[in-house]
RNA sequence: GCUCCCUUCGUCUAGCGGUUAGGACGUCGCCCUCUCAAGGCUGAAACAGGGGUUCAAUUCCCCUAGGGAGCGCCA
């Protein structure tokens, strides 16, 4: 039975893929990798007012960044508005659904009388058993589901256990829009159902539409497929999650330096955990996603691990691949476009070779691609105040006694340089660190850098004499 | 207001009646050290509150409080 796992990934295109829609499709795709199974890509844009080109762009490309995968062709909802409104009239000739005839006056009217009745039934079946030859006229009426009205819809949900809901609470949803449209509502069933999905993974906001669906489903005799309603991701506060906090596309985390593999780690232990693992290749994660897994309660999102997470993938990652992955991001951030200009045979070249110290400290690619700077910079070097502390007259001295110290070596190496250092501040009674510290700055214009020797190294004999003939006093 | 869901260190979580309540991030201190990281070792840090059930509750039930979601001819 493993073989016939069905799931579906379904966002609306009103914006771009947000960190909770991404970690849904994450969910469904483990979940269909590890069943052998198919996900499927469905895009809900029955609402044309608010669904934008732009927007699907964006979450395909989303998608595809971070790895997920989708099986067949993309689905569009709209494309489907004929079938959805065959069902509705289905519906209507079997008797398990009505014509309504109401206005949006006499609806709003409605509503604010339930609630202060404290009633959730907030549409009173005013057409329900209503003759429709007393329509009135130029009404588009709209196909409303003849709902239970007493008993109970029962949802058996995979995360959430059993919830029950008293039909008296549930009233005559729309199915068929005054325009002739579908509704998500039945939309959703109706596509699930033709679409052969046998397991629906999606966010626990949508746990009291799967009651409403529910009722769709039995009007129609389909069996509704296994639900499993996860809980949503909110801010660093516990508040919904908004632009401030992490609700930006997984385009933004592209941009801010993050890896598909980092962020898909971090977010698959984002509301679900295998006893104490926290990190899971591609294929441990498959292997080990379970429903059972999931918790019940809202996660927050956390930068900071996010960041921890990313350093551990990028230190891990190969050298040739991260100078790929440098390269590539520079298109996704501004302002760096100067730097892409000095890509060339020689700086790939360095970078590679500065790669298994430069990885060993950053935890984005974009600080990756700032300790990169000193490859880069243009002589003179621009000196962060804080290391032109250092540049006093005596360091300035010390250096142009380095330099002088340095120029016989050869061949030009980490090791071979260490060795002239080491024997420069024995002989001058000096601890490495007083020389490093202003060799630092006069190498990189920063406190900060990789290891000494491999700046060294990475720079080269020329660049590096020529660097602290810069600082050295004339 | 109504319906539904949730509640273990600051955060993500393990736990599925009996544990010194574990791990991870973050944080504190120490070690390593040319800076920054990384790494190693330590420390502080949690069962929301109240009732039950039970020989025994973080674990099961109820209530309260707090948080969240939904209440559209949006999805």
């Amino acid at each position: 039975m493993t073989d016939s796992v069905v799931t579906r990934f379904a966002p609306s295109p009103t914006g771009f893929l947000h960190i909770g829609g991404a970690r849904t499709a994450l969910f469904n795709w483990l979940y269909a990798k590890k069943h052998g199974g198919r996900m499927l890509l469905r895009i809900e844009d029955t609402d044309r007012e608010r669904s934008t080109e732009p927007a699907i762009a964006a979450i395909l490309d989303g998608m595809k960044w971070l790895g997920l995968d989708w099986d067949g062709d993309v689905v569009y909802q709209f494309t489907r508005a004929g079938r959805h409104r065959e069902v509705a009239e289905s519906l209507l000739a079997a008797g398990k659904a009505y014509r309504c005839y109401a206005t949006s006056e006499e609806l709003t009217a409605m509503r604010e009388k339930a609630r202060a009745e404290g009633r959730t039934r907030l549409y009173d079946g005013l057409w329900r058993d209503r003759d429709p030859k007393q329509a009135p006229e130029g009404i588009k009426p709209t196909i409303r589901l003849k709902a239970p009205l007493s008993g109970e819809t029962v949802i058996e949900d995979q995360v959430q256990g059993r919830v029950v809901w008293q039909n008296e609470n549930l009233d005559d949803l729309v199915l068929l829009r005054g325009d002739g449209n579908p509704t998500y509502m039945l939309a959703v069933v109706v596509d699930d159902h033709d679409m052969g999905v046998t397991h629906v993974i999606r966010g626990d906001d949508h746990l009291i539409n799967a009651a409403r669906q529910k009722q769709i489903y039995d009007a129609l005799g389909w069996d509704i497929p296994s639900m499993s309603h996860i809980p949503l991701i909110h801010g660093p506060d516990g508040s919904k999650l908004s632009k401030r906090h992490g609700a930006l596309g997984v385009d933004a985390y592209r941009s801010l330096g993050y890896l598909p593999a980092a962020l898909r780690n971090y977010l698959v232990r984002l509301g679900w955990s295998h006893g104490d693992q926290e990190i899971f290749s591609t294929r441990e994660m498959i292997d080990a996603f379970d429903l059972q897994g999931i918790g019940r309660s809202a996660a927050r999102f956390d930068f900071a691990k996010l960041e921890n997470l990313n350093g551990h993938y990028i230190r891990h990652a190969g050298d040739a691949e991260l100078v790929t992955m440098f390269e590539d991001v520079l298109d996704h951030v501004p302002d760096r476009s100067s730097l892409k200009a000095k890509l060339n045979d020689t700086t790939r070249a360095q970078l590679l070779q500065a790669m298994p110290s430069l990885k060993e400290r950053a935890k984005t690619l974009i600080e990756l691609i700032d300790s990169a700077y000193f490859i880069f910079a243009d002589r003179p070097l621009e000196v962060e105040p804080k290391a032109a502390a250092l540049l006093t007259p005596e360091n300035r001295a010390l250096i142009g006694r380095l330099k002088a110290a340095l120029e016989p070596v050869s061949p030009w190496t980490a090791e071979t340089t260490e060795a002239a250092m080491r024997a420069f501040a024995d002989a001058g009674g000096l601890k490495l660190g007083a020389v490093a510290q202003p060799l630092r700055v006069a190498l990189t214009g920063r406190t900060t850098s990789p290891g000494i020797f491999d700046v060294l190294a990475v720079l080269g004999r020329e660049e590096c004499l020529a660097r602290l003939g810069d600082q050295t006093p004339a």
